[in-house]
RNA sequence: GGUUCCGUAGCUCAGUUGGAUAGAGCAACUGCCUUCUAAGCAGUAGGUCACGCGUUCGAACCGCGUCGGAAUCACCA
């Protein structure tokens, strides 16, 4: 049962008979942990219909509801505040309906399709932190969507083509000396990461050298021989040039190795993965369309653009003069394309804040070309990663690498584990693979714990911190009830068919913590936020670590006080690790 | 300059739709390992919620203004 609908029939039905009202939006929330009692009513809004103090209002309606219904056993009230207390048979109740519950917190089906678009990589440089914060919000949020009974679909769309893969491209063919990520051991993406930083110094030599001869900055860049050699590839692979298209598929192919393995390591994965390269020309048949809709006008060079300045924005270009079409002309044909194919109900796209202006426009077009379907696209729009140092910057070097970084958060896990002799009985394998958990943990609860619309700052030192509010004081506390219960099976206790009978306050505490668990998912997927189910967990975890290290749980000697607490401990382990499961943080059995 | 976003403890961040005495962690300080995992627990200290005005029973949250920071306003993607 939902215990807030309960809570607000309880209510309604009390004023109702006591105030003849109906339909009156009601104020109840959780009660604050320094007051008695399970939820409050905010009287207040209610004075009007009783004509009287705040106080005498509430001791009415709590008088009422605590004579008429058996499961509100008490309330108090604090100037305007009502607050009502539940039974603890009905807290049982509740707990039995989790035990007994396999999809706890997985919602009823919505019937509604959301495709969920993140990564987005450029084929030319390996993925780094800007990237992990991406691909980790857009798991994440897949992972909450799909709680909430939507069907989702995790989509990737590769920018695999343009300027960016064929300065790579040239550098190889000039001065890669047909280096392959076999012969110099490379990764596939970092192989052909180095080659686009080897243009850029290349390129960079040339600028100086034509401003020496008297050029300003900007022709220069316009001159360089490499960069016109560059477009013209670029011009070749338009035309489907053998040779050109063959250069570019080993590459891409090498990159796409590359990616895998990041994307493996982070956890994430697609269900459908769509290339630039062959979405590109989409969206031309749309100009068209806002041409004879007179949406959209042409230009004497024959330009087509969009006239937003009424809306408050500025005039934007849909299609050059010459016929090609921009980033703005394809997203517009990839979203009317997959809002078509795949019958969509919502389409989030997880893309930084630097493109904020892009999605209103991007928006605002659809609309004024009469698709309604326009106001179910969600820009996912988060923040820059900074570092201590201030912003990354790939030219200057000090952006963090999404490999090294991986690497690095294991190993220090497992540096850790050892000091503390955790993996000392453990097989290589099991070391591996529970530093693998851990350092992941840690940088992903890191990571998704802050609001991604906020600009976060990553300092190495404190991601890798596993005390606290980390992922890793998390997975710990899970840790520790999976030992209990081994524990409990080894010694046989038996603690299945536990009855549930009077609580003790800190175990009240528990099962009303579990059950919040559906109300946060909802309250996730509805702020399209991680960072709650984050907050969630950890006060869930902090909650039971705190009673556990005051109580006994193997050495209680009464039965049936003993058999609860260890249901108790299974179920909070079970929720621990689903609401971590939607983090895409992976939870250990020991550690 | 226009638009959007941000400003909460020394630091990093929480704070569901306006609600009660604004919360964690880190760093600092005090205690606690002979017991199911001390990656832990219990506690102390730390605040003009950038600032001002307004809306109302009530504002960190809503509105207007000011200050500070970020992004963006391309025939780049």
């Amino acid at each position: 049962m939902n215990i807030e609908n309960f809570i607000s029939e309880v209510v309604c039905r009390s004023i109702e008979v006591l105030y003849g009202a109906t339909n009156v939006p009601l104020q109840i929330q959780k009660t604050r942990k320094e007051f008695d009692g399970d939820y409050t009513l905010v009287v207040f809004p209610l004075l009007k219909l009783s004509r009287k103090s705040p106080e005498a209002t509430a001791q009415e309606i709590g008088e009422y509801i605590t004579a008429n219904t058996p499961q509100v056993k008490a309330f108090n009230v604090i100037k305007g505040f009502l607050n009502l207390s539940l039974d603890s048979v009905f807290w049982g109740e509740r707990f039995g309906e989790i035990v007994a519950n396999e999809n706890f917190g997985q919602a009823a089906s919505t019937g509604r399709t959301v495709m969920i678009e993140y990564s987005s990589p450029n084929t030319n440089k390996p993925l780094h932190l800007g990237h992990v914060r991406n691909n980790l919000l857009g798991y994440s949020v897949a992972q909450i969507l799909k709680a909430n009974g939507n069907h989702v679909i995790k989509a990737n769309l590769v920018n695999d083509r343009g300027i960016h893969i064929c300065k790579s491209m040239l550098a190889w063919k000039l001065y890669g000396a047909g280096e392959t990520p076999e012969s110099s051991g490379l990764k596939g993406d970092h192989l052909v990461g180095k080659y686009y930083v080897e243009f850029d110094k290349h390129y960079k030599v040339q600028i100086k050298e034509l401003m020496a001869q008297g050029q300003s900055e900007d022709e220069a860049k316009k001159n360089a021989p490499i960069i016109l050699e560059a477009q013209a590839m670029l011009r070749k692979w338009e035309a489907k040039d053998p040779e050109i298209y063959a250069l570019w598929q080993m590459m891409n192919g090498w990159v796409y190795a590359g990616f895998d393995v990041t994307y493996k390591a982070l956890g994430v994965d697609f269900d459908k993965i769509y290339y630039e390269s062959q979405t590109y020309l989409l969206g031309k048949s749309l100009v068209e369309i806002g041409l004879q809709k007179g949406v959209f006008y042409r230009r004497d060079d024959q330009s087509v653009w969009i006239d937003l300045t009424a809306d408050g924005l500025d005039e934007k270009l849909l299609l050059r003069g010459d016929g090609t079409s921009v980033y703005m002309t394809q997203d517009l044909g990839t979203a009317f394309r997959r809002f078509e194919d795949n019958r969509l109900d919502d389409m989030i796209y997880v893309v930084g804040n630097e493109q904020n202006y892009h999605f209103q426009v991007l928006k605002l077009i659809l609309k004024k070309l009469g698709y309604n379907w326009s106001d179910h696209i969600t820009h996912l729009s988060y923040g820059m990663v900074e570092l201590p140092e201030g912003k990354m910057k790939s030219r200057e070097g000090t952006v963090v690498d999404a490999d090294d970084l991986i690497a690095d958060m294991i190993s220090t896990a497992r540096e850790m584990s050892e000091e503390l002799g955790k993996l000392d009985d453990c097989t290589e394998e099991q070391a591996h693979a529970v530093s693998a958990m851990v350092g992941m943990g840690a940088l992903k609860y890191f990571i998704l714990k802050v609001d991604p619309k906020k600009t976060m700052l990553f300092d190495p030192r404190e991601s890798i911190d596993f005390n606290g509010n980390t992922g890793p004081f998390i997975q710990y506390t899970h840790a520790r009830i999976c030992s209990i219960l081994r524990k409990a099976q080894e010694t046989g206790i038996d603690f299945s068919g536990a009855v549930v009978a009077d609580y003790l306050p800190e175990e009240i505490e528990l099962i009303k913590s579990l059950c919040d668990y559906p109300s946060v998912v909802a309250a996730a997927a509805e702020s399209f936020s991680p960072s709650l189910v984050g907050a969630y967990t950890y006060e869930l975890a902090k909650l039971f670590n705190g009673y556990y290290h005051d109580h006994s749980i193997l050495r209680e000697e009464d039965v049936a006080v003993r058999q609860m607490r260890l249901q108790l401990a299974q179920q909070v382990a079970r929720i621990i690790c689903s609401s971590m499961l939607l983090l895409g943080i992976e939870v250990p059995e020991r550690m």
